[in-house]
DNA sequence: GTCTATACCCGGATAGAC
DNA sequence: GTCTATCCGGGTATAGAC
């Protein structure tokens, strides 16, 4: 079987637009990623934009794409080093959100835009996580829920400020081994 | 020792207004909640909210400690009901978050208005899950991760259509009862 | 590909009269 | 406790010239 991973490919200059757009997410959160903030970055007028992108959904929709494609290739790293290790996966699923935090929240603190994804992407972004909980789908649900549990929750600073976070990841990866 | 947890009364006009506030936040969603969109429920103007809360920040803190009291109200029932029981303690968490999506992300997707609300609140909260994991602060924190990123997830549409999600609640509960 | 001009809508908040 | 008038800011997006 081919391939069935497929990217719309942007044009450069859409490629420059969505990095500034990046950078601007991940400087100051996603309150801060307007159109015209977005058009000053780049020396532009805002409406200029739009002969680019649609619609602002468009350019989110592409930094959701980028979250996707690198939390899972930071997950895919993790497997070829620790082979089957939930707490090897959890790590990295977990370093690469705290280190893109907000583009973190944007890629999950709303619906998902599958429609404007590339084909196969959620998927694969799932795979690793299944494979290390030997196919079992439910316990990687499981996972998935701690996982994403404590990069929220640590990301909106809702633990003590004195909490041993690596005991609790700790805890809670081992516990949700097969 | 005495009740800490204490509570600033509201004015009965405020608190009119405060369930005003929820009552839109539920039906329509935290962009929805605006100043004048509450007013125009209430059959008044913007500026006379303004006479009874001094911002809006002050109406959402409020509407968070509803959040909390009531979520830590409907595990203190599991606990009694099912003293010590983890997955019953997650299934009263759940449920509540599930009948009150738009007002779960509002307490949740943002820092905590720790200032603005009644004292010992934040603690109550948390307590039921402690002493479900049997004092284990590393376990009861990775149990509410669990608990969350399953709300959370779930909220937000995350799971494959398909996906059995009780199965995935029953696996991970069980796995990291004490 | 960028511009200017502009339409259109929305938001939070204050001053001061009644 | 509510009002009117208002300020001031912000946002997405389109039309049409260059």
């Amino acid at each position: 079987m081919p391939e069935t991973t497929r990217e719309r490919r942007l044009t450069p200059r859409a490629t420059e637009i969505a990095a500034q757009a990046r950078a601007l997410l991940e400087e100051s959160g996603p309150e801060a990623l307007t159109m015209r903030a977005l058009a000053d970055r780049l020396g532009i007028k805002a409406p200029s934009l739009y002969k680019h992108f649609p619609d602002k959904q468009a350019v989110e929709a592409e930094l959701v794409a980028q979250m996707l494609t690198e939390s899972a290739e930071a997950c895919e790293e993790a497997e070829r080093t620790a082979p089957g290790s939930l707490p090897a996966l959890a790590g990295a699923y977990r370093g690469w959100a705290l280190a893109h935090p907000h583009l973190y929240r944007l890629a999950t603190e709303r619906p998902l835009p599958r429609h404007a994804l590339p084909e196969g992407l959620e998927d694969r972004a799932a795979a690793p996580l299944v494979r290390a909980c030997g196919g079992d789908a439910d316990r990687a649900r499981a996972a998935w829920a701690f996982t994403h549990g404590m990069v929220v929750l640590e990301i909106h600073g809702r633990f003590p400020d004195g909490a041993d976070l690596s005991a609790a990841w700790r805890t809670g990866t081992e516990s949700l081994l097969p």
